[in-house]
DNA sequence: TGTTGGCACTCAACTGGATAGAGTGCTAAT
DNA sequence: ATTAGCACTCTATCCAGTTGAGTGCCAACA
């Protein structure tokens, strides 16, 4: 089942149509638009062959054919050719971006608001895998009697925190001990690495009395797990009704249906970033059509990169239009928005 | 322009068999489902001068008539009663918000997401006003050199914190000295008289050379300042698409384009809750299609009600749906889960 | 063997007319 | 003030006919 040269070009021809006209597109058509040196039964036959092989499909009968799931993936796979930005699109993505914020959540978020309105698709990022950066700081403030707040500093430059409730005996001294002896154990440690039973060592030493201290160390550990919990940021869902692929109403309910629930989000994002190291190690994930196993987006694409900000701690930037898109430049501008996001993070580091 | 007591029922069937149908309801179909003592050529005559008085009107000549904005407003201020919730729905509410949590915004949160699951539409909160909130603690720590972190204890038992950029020389004691400067004279003050002089002053005494000091004065005022800023959570955007209201498509495009720029719909609600205080000062705010100055709203109602965290701090929770909705019930639920969140409130202060 | 012109066939989309049905406004009688 | 009756209006729906883009296949050709 291979592809000749003019099947390439036919079937690169018919998705290229097909994304900027919305119409299936016919052998007849195909001729006129493009310089193919052969009439248009010719095509025809072609085409009755990429229908044989499952890349194209015709709506109807009578009508011209559209690219299958199929298609578009030997599209992506084969034939496009990635188009750059323009300069000034890229200083437009530097620009919105690169507008000074002082904490990497803030960051992430005006990177996907950016990335939603440059492709004018829903973007979603996923914020860093904190599993693997180590803590670099630990303070328990007391907030009143029975109330503490647990501040965390991550080497990815984040700052995380939690109100935990703790034993109202407690002063400010015992909190401080507690929390300085947590510090002083568990400093430079990965995440991941961090138990229950790790919090718990390092605060043996302390003079709090047993019951009391167990319960703070508990808290601490809970709020040390809670900073490594993944959020998901979407942006620019309202887009999809601005799409003629999504017309329909019943599409767009069932997908934005499902956006709606942002932890099943997250955690297809998650599958898709599991596969991504275990598969090629591509630096993109993109996934199309049927492909996808999120219910009601069955016919939109699903493209993310991974960002970085350390060495191991990283995080995911991508969007989700319809099938019909433009790969080639899509793809750039989400990689343009990655290595800009990248740079960025350096500054928190 | 009085109305008698038949036109009122007359006017009521009419709202009540649309909500319920959505079908412009004729003279025949309110005879056939309400007990009316008169023939359908009267209710004609009744409809006609309602009609007159712009309380309904017809989509086209032979259709039947749906209530106007006006006749929305008359029935939701003289005619309607408020239905009470079951037990079992009340159950549902102060489960589904009562679910423990350790910070505020988490509770406010799930009561807009509460709120939009009961309602089936649009629900929104406003985090509470801060301003007559008085800085309980303020504590500057050290993240790295240059770095600092603005953690604030609210009166209103929020915590607030801020990242902030500090000198690089700046060492531990000297910021810890700041820190106490600030905390000990601004402590009790109310954040709306916290301004830059304010700042400055209180960190006088400190023995930390001058232009260094004041940038981090600069820096804690911006994080006070930062305290204070309104956050919305907007809820359920997606069941805007299940509402056959909305099934031209167009007007949920415009509806969840306006909704996507949260900042501006703050803004409206702001306005609604300052109209309140200033207007009779009612529990509720009701505004009804054109009523609403927000683009993309003139076929919904936004009904906000407002909860309070103290005396003096308060926010704003409430729904956006069409025009056609049973007022009576959905203000019920408003109600009851505003009056959950005032209880759950509580806890923190 | 690959390519081509020709032709019959298919099917969605559009058109225009006819009809049904729900509802109105008006009038004259009660 | 209320009512029955009636002519009128307008949408929604159905149906039949037409158009047009596109296909598949065949026989002829290089």
């Amino acid at each position: 089942m291979q592809l000749d040269n003019r099947k390439k070009e036919v079937l690169h021809a018919i998705v290229d149509d097909f994304v900027s006209t919305n119409e299936p597109v016919g052998s007849k058509s195909l001729i006129e638009r493009h310089n193919f040196q052969v009439s248009s039964a010719t095509l025809r036959n072609d085409m009755a062959e990429l229908e044989h092989m499952g890349l194209i499909e015709k709506p109807h009968t009578s009508a011209g054919r559209i690219p299958s799931d199929k298609g578009y993936r030997e599209y992506v796979n084969s034939l496009m050719t990635i188009e750059e930005l323009t300069p000034q699109e890229q200083l437009e993505i530097e620009y919105r971006i690169g507008s000074s914020v002082d904490e990497v959540t803030d960051l992430i978020k005006n990177a996907t608001h950016t990335l939603s309105e440059q492709t004018g698709f829903v973007s979603l990022a996923m914020s860093p895998r904190l599993k693997k950066s180590f803590l670099k700081q630990l303070k328990i403030l007391m907030i009143e009697p029975g109330k503490a707040l647990v501040v965390m500093v991550l080497s990815a430059g984040v700052v995380k925190d939690k109100v935990v409730r703790i034993p109202n005996f407690l002063n400010d001294e015992q909190v401080m001990k507690i929390s300085g002896a947590i510090e002083k154990n568990l400093t430079g440690k990965p995440l991941d690495e961090i138990t229950l039973v790790t919090v718990e060592t390092a605060g043996k030493g302390t003079e709090v009395p047993e019951p009391l201290l167990k319960q703070v160390l508990y808290e601490a550990y809970a709020a040390i797990k809670q900073a490594d919990e993944l959020n998901i940021y979407l942006d620019g869902e309202h887009r999809i009704l601005e799409l003629p692929d999504f017309s329909s109403l019943g599409r767009a309910r069932d997908l934005l249906g499902t956006l709606s629930d942002s932890g099943m989000v997250a955690g297809y994002v998650n599958e898709m970033e599991n596969a991504r190291i275990q598969g090629g190690n591509d630096s993109f994930m993109i996934r199309i059509g049927q492909e996808i196993t999120l219910e009601g987006l069955e016919d939109c694409s699903f493209i993310t990169a991974t960002y970085n900000v350390t060495d191991s701690v990283s995080g995911n930037i991508g969007i989700i239009g319809p099938k019909r898109m433009l790969y080639s430049k899509v793809i750039s501008q989400i990689d343009f928005v990655k290595k800009k996001l990248n740079s960025e993070m350096k500054k928190f580091t």
